[in-house]
RNA sequence: GCCGGGGUGCCCGAGCGGUCCAAGGGGCCGGCCUGGAGAGCCGGUCCCCGCACAGGGGGCGCGGGUUCAAAUCCCGCCCCCGGCGCCA
């Protein structure tokens, strides 16, 4: 059983200098990573033969009745001892410099993927939905559409649609990020009355579709160990994404991604049992802390939100398929919902180092002329469940392997929202509410149903003038 | 939080300083047997090094320590069970 990276810069090193390429990564890295390896295999059959040898020497003293013998015996084992000690601490610290190197290597990227340094790479693979533009942002769109060879038909608008932030604050009167950022900070946010109830029914819709399915509904710990999450994401996302409580060995998820990746840490699979298809619900926090400037109004960019998700445990032959199936069902939750959008094939240099490959699916902002995340579907084959233990037994000849995971979003909240805000907004303020959510908003009375309307007064929150 | 009991391989479970391989089951895999299946019998079934064979090392919740020798003794931490306390 190993590591499919390990068993590549053994085997077929330029595959993995090549991959590091590709994310615009120092391809020296696996030439390291492999002396390193080579070196600890070096020290490990010397240790192992002193140990040997230190073994046979015990087990003569175990047999030895001559107390003579004996005090001579020990004395051998004395001196040997000292020598082992030596090479053990020497290896000790190749082993560790190995982890660590070995740790630190993204997973291999695949041959579908763009190359390119940045986002400008990514590769629209389609479109769906009749896009609203306005007038004087059609050259925008046509330069995020035509231009990779699309014909995606739209609406033009002559009409300015408002911008996610003003229809939350100033037309619904709905969100109030001022205040949340006086008692929480920036990126906080308060949701009131229809738009809390939108949220609400946006998760219900999720997870009751993907249940359908026969996804598995799961609510995960919302904190969790240094060690599970070292198991699902690297140094850089740690760093940027992930709030520490203070005095204790927990973590707040960024995403149930990690918390539903650890259900199965340390555990046998076996094949017969996979794929193992979850969906998860929880918020998420993220410290955002390399995002700068970027989309500091509104809530389209903030330290916490609700997110459904789906998680998968895959045999390595099927997780290429399950990466499809798993980004169609974003796709067919979005299209219920009747926003417009595009997926793209992210370009390597801009995949995480848990993913082979990845998958983005954007929504049409009206307002903001711009398709934008609201959806991320990846294949991280066996990087997590390599980290995280987890290993898959075939029937045939119980051979052992690492199993695949696959991660995506379903529906995050607050994105979702906004996209709503923008797309379904009439001239008039009046934001429609798609039609598929309704039946989760029926059963409240004071839940809106068909639309949430532009604030009258001034009355909304306390205070507020 | 306190007191007591406990964490052993995929699962159950024995071992509680050396007599080498972590006993024995179960499940699973392979083989024999069978027309086929079952039963039965034989073998395999933690990880690593070794192309392979032979062989070897490590591993008994995690991390240290004592010893020539630790699953077994000592210290710290984590978790599970029972009781008490506290508490949504």
């Amino acid at each position: 059983m190993s590591w499919s990276v390990l068993r590549l810069l053994r085997e077929n090193p330029e595959v993995v200098r090549e991959s590091l390429r590709k994310r615009g990564m120092d391809p020296g890295l696996a030439d390291r990573a492999r002396m390193l390896d080579e070196e600890w295999r070096r020290l490990k059959r010397l240790v192992d033969e002193i140990r040997h040898r230190h073994n046979v020497l015990s087990r003569q003293i175990a047999r030895a009745r001559d107390p003579e013998e004996r005090r001579r015996l020990i004395e051998e084992v004395r001196a040997l001892l000292r020598e082992r000690e030596e090479l053990e601490a020497k290896l000790r610290e190749v082993e560790e410099e190995r982890r660590r190197v070995l740790l630190s290597l993204p997973n291999i990227v695949h041959p579908s993927v763009p190359v390119g340094d940045s986002e400008e790479y990514n590769q629209p693979v389609r479109y769906w939905g009749r896009p609203r533009v306005y007038r004087e942002y059609l050259q925008a769109f046509l330069e995020q559409t035509e231009r990779y060879g699309f014909k995606v038909p739209y609406e033009l608008i002559d009409w300015k649609p408002v911008g996610h932030a003003d229809m939350l604050e100033k037309v619904l009167r709905l969100g109030d990020t001022l205040k949340a950022a006086e008692v929480a900070g920036s990126r906080f946010y308060y949701l009131f009355e229809d738009l809390v109830w939108l949220d609400f029914a946006l998760l219900l819709y999720a997870i009751d579709r993907l249940t359908a399915k026969g996804y598995r509904l799961v609510l995960p710990p919302y904190m969790i160990r240094h060690r599970i999450l070292m198991g699902v994401i690297d140094m850089e996302t740690f760093k940027d994404a992930i709030y520490k409580i203070e005095g204790e060995d927990l973590y707040l998820i960024a995403t149930a991604e990690h918390p539903l990746a650890g259900l199965y840490s340390n555990e046998e699979i076996m094949e017969d049992e996979l794929p193992i298809k979850l969906v998860g619900i929880s918020p998420c926090f993220r410290k955002e802390a390399g995002a700068g400037n970027r989309d500091l109004k509104g809530i389209f960019r903030v330290h916490q939100f609700h997110k459904v998700e789906q998680y998968v445990y895959a045999k390595p032959e099927e997780s290429w398929d399950i990466l499809e199936e798993l980004i169609r069902n974003a796709e067919e939750l979005v299209q219920g919902l009747g926003l417009p959008y595009r997926v793209v094939n992210v370009a390597s240099g801009e995949l995480g180092a848990p993913a082979a490959k990845k998958y983005d699916l954007e929504v049409w902002m009206p307002a903001q002329a711009r398709y934008r995340e609201i959806v991320s579907a990846s294949n991280t084959t066996d990087w997590q469940s390599y980290r995280l233990n987890i290993r898959l037994v075939r029937r045939k000849g119980m051979v052992r392997e690492y199993v695949h995971t696959l991660n995506s979003t379903a529906i995050a909240s607050t994105r979702t929202i906004t996209a709503i805000l923008e797309n379904f907004q009439e001239p008039d303020g009046v934001v429609v509410i798609p039609k598929v959510l309704r039946r989760y908003l029926e059963p409240f009375e004071r839940a809106p149903k068909e639309a949430i309307y532009p604030a009258k007064g001034l009355q909304p929150k306390k205070g507020q003038k």
